[in-house]
Formats: structure tokens, C-alpha cells, sequence
DNA sequence: TATTTATGTCAATATAGCTGACATAATTTT
DNA sequence: AAAATTATGTCAGCTATATTGACATAAATA
């Protein structure tokens, strides 16, 4: 498994990038996404410790607050954790208000989530300053480094979870107040790069 | 959101971005970044399963790895959490002969960090699997993804810590075997940083 | 010599996750 | 209608990672 590759580098030579990218590892890139992600979190933290909240409680409010009326099920899919974790924070936000939970129409057994106004002026305060970080950085980029990153980090994401969270960062929100964004056309307008959609590759 | 777009995304004219940036959020990076990143770790997290380690050791592994004769001081301030925490998982990797730690030379004080063989293949191949899934994300993406990818994180990265990382993630290492090599795109060679070591930074 | 520095360690606490077991109400199947 | 399944909640206990605060020791420095 590991192992196996020991000397042979080729990078030395002078060779073309694709067999160095097999052989060796990419540093950078790792190293990079690891300092990015901790300071990118590290603003939402600050915000957070006042109100005595976690990261936990912040993804919670984040997912329900971009997607009023999901249910317990979506998520658990979403954050990928028990809900016996998700119940700790979720508690609290219904507890505090930040968050309500109605009784489901169509199906009377699931709750359905919404961030509550307390809960809706805190997301948007913490969305604010997680993009704040990514216009600056943008700022200093040339063109379409945008587009580029959307691009990568999309294509880092699990093949088989790509399409269905491009579907849920891009779609069509039943938001109520919050101007709204992006429908599948002003997407490919504007669009990113070729190939980047998708996994479709195979 | 960020939605708006095409029209008063600034983007393009270069400079009115300021308003669309102050405005909505952009929600799309802030998700995608999210998950891209909790992909990116748990190749990682099964790999490390398997030695009954977590994450916490993988991250002194690599960077132990990375900076053969790394000191406490130096790991701390890179890894930003403290002495006690790191003490527990150093501790482990320690008596199972995954790092090695040396008194230092010029300061018999110091404890120089080494990774030992066990932990030298260990730390290689998780390098590796997070190289993969960054090779597969590059390889169907075009031309200059990689250095657009680069410029973004480092971006992203709080502007007071950026040239000490840069400085880490490309200086030269004084390794001893593995083939060593800078990327393709190469920085202008900076050796080691004026500042970046030690705890001397103010 | 006195102080500062680099490191280690003990103890208590918090957060965020996990597994397993069990409970309840609502929906679906048979 | 009874049985099975589903959506959710909850109790209990465990782990990993981090924190703060206090104190200890050896080596370097003033």
C-alpha cells in the first residue's frame, strides 16, 4: 500500500508535472488548506464565544438558516454526524430561539427547522464575516480566481456527494426576506470552468 | 446570493465588488470550503483508525515530518494549540516510536523532533492520500488550476501569518533521504525565513 | 546568583463527537 | 386492523481534543 515509493522522484529532471504529481506529495496544497481552513473558521469562533456557542452550533444554524424547513433527516445527511450529537445543539438553539421546529405538514412525525429572527441575525452576522475573509482574498486575485476556486473546491469535494451539494449550494431558496441568488442559468453564464462541473467525468 | 452576479459582481470591472461583497454573502464558497475541507480530512481519518490514532497526531506527524528537528516551541506555534494538548498526543507518538526527539545542540533545553521510521511511512503515506484527491480534483480541471487553487488559500490566510507559511510550506527542508522538490510553479527560492522560527516574532 | 526560558506534568473542565439501547408517535405495509 | 417501518428523542457511558491554572525542573542568560 504505502510505502513502495521511496527514491524515484523525477522531479529533478525536470519532468513533466503529471508523473511528479503521482509520485510526489503536494505539500503545499496540503499545508495550505490546513492554515486557510483553521483561520476561516477562527472568524466565526470569536463571534461565537459570546454567545457562548460552538462550531456545532454554527453549522446547525447555518444549514437551517440557508434551508428554512428542513428536516432532522437532512441535517443529519448534511453534517454527517449522530443525531444524538446534533440533538446537544439543536436543543440549545431551540431552547435560546434560535431556532423553531413546527410539527411537519405532510408528514406529521418530522420537525421541520427555522431559524428563528435571533437565529437568522446571527447566521447572516457569521456568514458575513466568513465572506468578508473571501472578498478580501479575492480582492488581491486576478479574474475569475473566483470561478477557480469554486471550481477546485468542488472538485475536492467526494465524487459521490458532488452533484447533490451542488444542488444544495445552488439552488433555489424558499427564502422569505434575504435577497436571493443564483438559479442554474445565472450560473452557467457566468460559469466556471469547463470540465470542473461535476464528477460527470467517468 | 452571491447571486447577483453577473450584473453587479464587480468581478469583472474590477473594483465595485466592494458593494456586492458588503452586501450578501457568498454562500456558495463558504459551504463548499466546508465540505471540500471535511472530505480532504477524513482520507486521513480512516488511514489513521487503523493505528488508533487521531487527528491531533496526524498533524504533528506531519509536520514533525515535514521539519525534521522541529522544536516544541516551533510546533506550538504552528499548530496553535497548547503545550498540555500537544503533550498528550507527542506523548503517544513518542513511546510508540513514531517521532523521535533529540536534546538540542546549540540549546540542551530544546527537544528536536524527529520522525522516526515508522512514523517517516506513516506520515508519507497520508501525504499521499491527500495528494490523491487533490491530483484527481487537478486533473480534470484546467490549466493553472493548481497555482489559481495556491494564490486563493493563501489568500484566505490571515495576511499576518501568510509569509511565515509561505516560508514554510516552501522552503527548502533539510531532509535526508526522501527525493525533496519544490512544485512546478516554484517560488522565487526563499531559503529559510527571518522570522518564521521560533517564538521570536513579536 | 537571580532570572528567564523551554519544556513537562497534574488536575479540572468543556466541546463535540461516538455507540448502544430503548421509547414514542406517525406512516406504510400486509 | 395489526404489524412493520420510519422519524425523532433520550438516557448512559465513552473517547478525543482542546482549554485554564498551578507547579516543577533543567538549562541558558543577565
Amino acid at each position: 500500500m504505502s510505502g513502495s515509493d521511496s527514491k524515484e522522484t523525477g522531479l529533478e529532471t525536470g519532468r513533466p508535472q503529471l508523473q511528479r504529481a503521482a509520485t510526489q506529495p503536494v505539500f503545499d496544497l496540503i499545508e495550505l488548506f490546513f492554515f486557510a481552513y483553521r483561520d476561516f473558521v477562527s472568524d466565526a469562533d470569536r463571534l461565537l464565544e459570546t454567545y457562548k456557542f460552538g462550531r456545532a452550533h454554527h453549522r446547525v444554524l447555518h444549514f437551517v438558516s440557508r434551508s428554512p424547513g428542513l428536516t432532522i433527516a437532512e441535517l443529519l445527511d448534511i453534517l454527517k454526524i449522530t443525531k444524538q450529537s446534533l440533538n446537544r445543539v439543536l436543543k440549545e438553539l431551540l431552547d435560546q430561539r434560535f431556532v423553531e421546529a413546527h410539527t411537519g405538514i405532510r408528514d406529521r412525525r418530522q420537525r421541520l427547522l427555522f431559524a428563528a429572527p435571533r437565529g437568522r441575525a446571527l447566521a447572516q452576522e457569521l456568514a458575513r464575516l466568513q465572506s468578508a475573509r473571501f472578498e478580501r482574498a479575492l480582492r488581491h486575485l486576478p479574474e475569475g480566481a473566483r470561478d477557480a476556486a469554486v471550481a477546485f473546491l468542488l472538485s475536492v469535494i467526494d465524487p459521490a456527494e458532488r452533484d447533490r451539494i451542488e444542488q444544495f449550494v445552488w439552488r433555489d431558496i424558499p427564502q422569505d426576506r434575504s435577497a436571493q441568488g443564483r438559479s442554474a442559468q445565472d450560473r452557467s453564464s457566468q460559469d466556471r470552468s469547463p470540465q470542473s462541473r461535476s464528477a460527470g467525468t467517468p
